[in-house]
DNA sequence: ACAGTAACAGTAATCATTACTGTTAAGAAA
DNA sequence: TTTCTTAACAGTAATGATTACTGTTACTGT
């Protein structure tokens, strides 16, 4: 039985109220403004939940720590090595099929591109 | 400068050698056998600049370490969720496109599908 | 030879994430 | 509503992959 709490309500209410990708410790600063007991224990908790219940999506960077994303329509991400910004970008992949043909069953896929973006192209 | 150390050298070799995806651990474990004094740390600075020189390609699973592969010709991942196996796919992505004309440049890219191989789908 | 320094082995420090402990409160059933 | 069960909580300690630091070694160019 999963529970309703105001915690994990929060926090997806936080994430999907912007369009942007949040690590862990980031989300616990902002949810603290709403609910300042919270624990940094239980944003990894409901995190966990929610992208086990498939409400959040998670990218992982070349930085350490993992970004959560509140916008779950399957879009690609683009990580810029130097401003260290993610973008979204549609999603238009045709490998998908292949996989699945050869028996294996899909539950979630990750496209991320890395490179630069046009601001930090543009200056130098 | 670019030294060419026993060490790298090891380094690359084994990773080419299988067509598999290991741990800094792993490797570690793997090219003590013939390199018994090498450290850990030696096998991650190598691992960095063997990526940073795109001889070998890095893979993040749910794990909370990185995988490495030697084999670098761009292609998918998959990750079953249950036996963690990483296998390998053609990569036919057509998204790329749409993010070079929106002016970025891209560098490299990652495709991970998650689920279930046949394998562990069959054993219920 | 000698100097300069990239890379080394070994070890200590970092830090995101996970696990543990005692407490609280959501939700089902009486 | 009151009681009961237990999921979830706050707070804190532990884990473990990765990174940084230290003194040493051995390429590479002068």
């Amino acid at each position: 039985m999963v529970r309703d709490t105001a915690q994990r309500r929060e926090i997806l209410t936080f994430l999907r109220s912007k369009r942007q990708h949040y690590s862990a410790s980031q989300i616990y600063d902002a949810v603290r403004e709403k609910i300042p007991s919270i624990s940094l224990g239980t944003v990894y908790r409901n995190l966990g939940h929610l992208l086990e219940d498939g409400e959040i999506i998670s990218v992982e960077t070349s930085d350490k720590c993992v970004y959560y994303d509140g916008f779950i329509k399957d879009h690609a991400h683009f990580v810029c090595g130097e401003c260290k910004n993610i973008y979204d970008f549609p999603l238009k992949n045709e490998s998908a099929k292949d996989v699945i043909d050869a028996g294996f069953s899909i539950e979630s896929e990750r496209v991320v591109y890395y490179g630069k973006c046009p601001l930090c192209r543009s200056q130098k």
